[in-house]
DNA sequence: GTAAAAATTGAAATAAAATTTCATTATTTG
DNA sequence: CAAATAATGAAATTTTATTTCAATTTTTAC
């Protein structure tokens, strides 16, 4: 969240010649840079002394040193839940699947919330909170999460749809208005269907805000406001599995921050919601 | 629990007069230390620059500046920790949302995790594999983890169903025979429909899995298993919204062990599904 | 197309910080 | 109580970070 590498990530759109490889450097190995001097760096990433302090200062870090400080502090968090091993082997136990299990899905959740920008978020719950209408898409395992995504701001009183079905989807895409916001949900970035809806949606001049992973994908291209998540794949989990919990997160994170723009109000609508609904 | 500010207060007792003061000074202002030079803290704690590099490397790092960096890295951790308060407040800021909500989600799966039972998880999985068929029932957002669970489980070539319509599933329970098994969602453990599913089953004569909220329900009491999860309620968070991403976990496990039961076996399916989805 | 202005760059100078050395002082031991 | 040992900090040294500035490249304006 704001972490050093989110920084420095971003940083590469507008960066300067002689600081992209420094940012490159730090972006495959940080945990390097944390021990490495400013000479070091330098001559490891082809660039200049003075380019890497300028390079630091410009991220709106005091310093070199100061850059190195703030980065030790992101990396050991992102270490915490990170002990644990990442891939199971044939001869493994019930409670090693247990532990590798559970601590992918801990550290996908962790992982994303390095990912965050706050500013995104923020604009993404003022687009949802201002939508007449929000048109949740989803194809396969991603259709979960739009419904689930449906289902909660169905309680806070939010008129909002997820369709299973992709020509439904079409349909209600064509007859959004620029009061409209959709939230596409994909994770590879590339499923043709939500890439249509997208800009079927565009074309009615609806707000897009897309959850996908950390990469540059036509959807995220395509976005107003892209959320990334981040993942690990292997032969076992596959992308739909490792992303799944991470993008609830992210719609838990948007529900809670819609909801708690009007407190007074949310927990009217959820008293209510509360009295039809008993338990699931 | 290895970090530094721990090993400096272990050091209390050892520690020679002149390097004392720094131990207390960094113990009581340990945010200040790291951005303070030897020198800086040599004066503040009235002690000499040498002596704060020997305390440093006395407890096993390389000098100051490794110190430093070590400092940095615990305290982001413990920020983040002291952070991760429980429930929002209306002046909460955004990130004070990313940070809570996730870190509900993240401790949503940890007790869960501390109270799963290895033989439960196994038996459970010795069921699932010998299934002839396995049913999934859920209502509500619950079903919406049934859907999950089914596409998961239908991944790996098991014939199961997951129905979004309660007549359906009390249709298919009516049919299942003592070599099917069934998996019974509900985080209360009181959904009516699925305890009449359940009970169906069982004058089928078919094994029931229940995954649930760690208490004695009418559901926990019926199943032949019961996988417990645990959850903290609140006005914003309902029940179902803190279960969810520990019941997915709990399905990714049971998922995760049946696949993993046959290694090689499940490569293969796996592959085949793969080359029909690309991406979702 | 070109010259002035602005931005980028890195070598070298400077400053800052950390580490080591070593003589002095304190403490322990026989 | 003297010799041995340990602790200590001032100063020297080394390492590291920052700044300066002139050379170079790029952009802008005409």
């Amino acid at each position: 969240m704001n972490g050093v590498l989110y920084k420095v990530r971003e940083s590469l759109e507008s960066v300067k010649a002689a600081e992209r490889a420094v940012a490159e450097f730090t972006l495959k190995h940080p945990e390097k840079v944390v021990s490495m001097t400013v000479k070091e760096l330098a001559q490891r990433s082809f660039s200049s002394v003075a380019a890497i302090v300028r390079y630091c200062k410009s991220l709106g870090y005091e310093g070199f040193k100061d850059f190195k400080l703030k980065l030790a502090g992101d990396l050991t968090v992102i270490n915490l839940h990170n002990r644990a091993k990442e891939t199971l082997h044939p001869d493994d136990s019930i409670k090693d699947i247990i532990a590798v299990t559970s601590n992918n899905n801990i550290q996908s959740i962790n992982d994303s919330m390095q990912l965050m920008n706050e500013n995104d978020i923020q604009d993404a719950v003022q687009y949802l909170l201002q939508a007449k209408k929000i048109d949740f898409y989803g194809i396969g395992s991603s259709y979960l999460i739009a419904s689930d995504a449906m289902q909660k701001f169905t309680r806070i009183g939010k008129i909002c749809t997820a369709y299973s079905d992709y020509h439904m989807q079409k349909v209600s895409a064509v007859n959004l208005t620029s009061n409209d916001v959709i939230v596409a949900i994909s994770y590879s970035g590339i499923t043709q269907q939500i890439i249509d809806c997208v800009k079927i949606a565009q074309s009615r001049c609806s707000k897009v805000i897309a959850i996908t992973k950390y990469a540059d994908t036509p959807l995220s291209k395509l976005a107003d406001i892209t959320i990334f998540v981040a993942a690990k794949e292997n032969a076992f989990r596959s992308a739909a599995m490792t992303s799944r919990i991470a993008t609830l997160n992210v719609i838990d994170i948007l529900y809670t921050a819609c909801a708690h723009h009007n407190y007074a109000d949310t927990l009217l609508h959820l008293k209510r919601t509360h009295q039809i609904i008993h338990n699931d």
